[in-house]
DNA sequence: CGCGATCTTGAACACGGTCAACTGACGTGG
DNA sequence: CCACGTCAGTTGACCGTGTTCAAGATCGCG
């Protein structure tokens, strides 16, 4: 829970339950012609993958820490749509287009892997069970994107910082007793709608009443069951 | 302006421009093997066409009218992510899956044309391209869902519903002067995440400065320039 | 040790929600 | 034809949640 976990171990976990997994020479029996996916790039806290609008190169699957995707408010601002945690893809927002409608960003370090945009065409061309599990990916993203829209328009904070923690808790954010939080109250706060200050008002409120513990860049579950309380019935004090 | 305009003028405006219509007889001049869309179902008003959970039958091309694409917020409540006008697609989001992940209902009396579940693999399989299409409508209804999150995490009451007229005029929802607004204040609020009084208030608060009139079921935009002022500085008096 | 960034905590304010009354359009039935 | 009911929309007064501004705590790091 400390630092992003870039260990072999972490490392092996990611790929077996990667979404890119049917097109990595890794963990496919059948061999794919060509070398399909390039493993292992790192990238420094904060690192730039690609920004809105630009032409999409690869799609790339994040194997150790966290990625940040954004879009921009159009008034100088930027929304963080979603967190991506290891075994994830990035960049399929460019899916059935040329350019990225969105940025992705490293919190802390990370490390991806990278299938070329050409090589993915090619591959889907011959196997077209591969270009349908690109559309499953693109479609539980869509789902995820209309859901957190809802959680937006219709929950309090409090339900939103709870169901972020749920939720986390069950993409296994860390696994072993605590999740790993390596995003800071900022970064939470503008997926959550939400400031800084609320947030961590309401991680210490959760904290005090016995639900998490907060140890430093991680949270552990202590009482899910009344989270999941939380979660639904508005304006508890 | 009125109520539904089901003209034959309306109805063939829609199909230029419909999203399906590289799957439409009509319009195609190679034609399709099968007959491919059925054209002309009719939903009365408050009709659902599908549900959160269904199993997907087909895809729908609306030809008049309009519809309200919902997801449930997990606490008995539900909010609209989007409408639809005509030539728009519904049930994309079953793509890739084969279950629906949200729910479409009809906004007044509504005209759409369907085309079968099966019948879209089998033109998809037999020509890339339609496929290619298809993606390339999720993939834009992917970024409106991720702008929709932003707007409503960022912008206040005034932004959100400045930009949602802008963005109801530039997707032409009625052509002629004026923009048709068949939906009600309730279920504007339930899209923007506001209630029906603050969006009432608001859109007579425009109308006072003059930004817009307001006809029975439309809105008219007088002062663009205005309301895209609006739509970005936060906290106009 | 001291500086900077991140996080926490406090107090006052404002936006938008809530509750409630009122208006006007429409449809039904006496 | 008007009385009546309903429903959508409008408007007003009040209040609460979350923001804003500001000060202090905590930690990492040179």
């Amino acid at each position: 829970m400390r630092q992003p976990a870039t260990t072999d171990v972490a490392r092996e976990q990611a790929c077996t339950a990667c979404a890119l997994a049917p097109f990595c020479q890794a963990t496919r029996a059948a061999p794919l012609p060509g070398a399909a996916v390039e493993r292992g790039r790192m990238l420094a806290p904060g690192e730039v993958l690609f920004r809105e609008g630009q032409p999409q190169a690869a799609l790339y699957a994040l194997r150790a820490g966290c990625l940040a995707a954004s879009v921009a408010d159009g008034c100088g601002g930027a929304h963080i749509v979603r967190f991506l945690l290891p075994g994830d893809v990035a960049g399929l927002d460019a899916h059935g287009g040329a350019r990225h409608r969105s940025s992705a960003r490293s919190v802390g370090a990370s490390e991806v892997c990278e299938l070329r945009a050409w090589h993915v065409d090619v591959l889907c061309a011959m196997r077209p069970a591969l270009g349908a599990h690109l559309d499953a990916c693109v479609a539980r993203e869509l789902d995820d994107a209309q859901r957190h829209a809802a959680a937006l328009a219709r929950l309090d904070a409090t339900q939103r910082v709870a169901r972020f923690l749920l939720r986390m808790a069950r993409r296994g954010g860390g696994g072993a007793g605590g999740i790993a939080l390596p995003m800071g109250r900022r970064e939470l706060g503008e997926h959550l709608g939400l400031t800084m200050e609320t947030t961590s008002r309401l991680l210490t409120g959760f904290k005090a009443r016995g639900w998490i513990g907060l140890p430093p860049h991680g949270v552990v579950i202590r009482d899910a069951a009344a989270l999941e309380r939380a979660a639904c019935q508005p304006h508890d004090p």
